[in-house]
DNA sequence: TCAGTGACTCCCC
DNA sequence: CGGGGAGCCACTG
């Protein structure tokens, strides 16, 4: 869905952002397993703009700290938590605990242990460009 | 249209 | 490790 049709939508319909990117970038944090968790940054490289990270968390702001959207399992590329600065810190930070995660004093995360990537058959699904798809799996560590 | 806005990142000190 | 600053870019009013 885009914009041109978003806009057809009866205004009562309070609607989520479905826009192209918007709905990749659900898509995809939909897909974190329990327990392992994506940068904002990956998640924006799933979905195809590698840049984007920012845009990645205004649709997880945009879903809200309830939704049913894994939307803990998105940490920043330090390996901490960046919804301190919106009041879900701490929310987050449980939540992450409650699957298993821990956190060391300075805050971050161990990626050694917690990364995840989507396997083969899944980048393909979110139409990844399979070169940068290698790239970046080697870049964080997933050979 | 277009400037403004970030649940981001990277780089430098 | 930490803070500041400059890019980044889809989405918005």
């Amino acid at each position: 869905m885009n914009s041109s049709s978003a806009g057809k939508i009866p205004q009562k319909i309070r609607r989520k952002q479905t826009t192209g990117f918007a709905e990749a970038v659900l898509q995809i944090v939909k897909k974190i397993p329990k327990g392992k968790v994506l940068t904002y940054g990956q998640v924006a490289t799933i979905a195809g703009v590698p840049r984007a990270a920012r845009m990645v968390g205004g649709v997880l702001h945009h879903q809200g700290a309830w939704s049913r959207l894994p939307w803990q399992r998105v940490i920043n590329a330090k390996g901490g938590i960046s919804t301190y600065r919106v009041g879900f810190g701490e929310k987050q930070k449980v939540l992450l605990e409650r699957e298993g995660i821990q956190f060391n004093r300075e805050g971050h995360l161990d990626f050694k242990k917690y990364q995840w990537w989507p396997s083969d058959k899944l980048l393909k699904q979110f139409e990844l460009d399979s070169d940068l798809a290698q790239s970046i799996s080697r870049r964080i560590g997933f050979r």
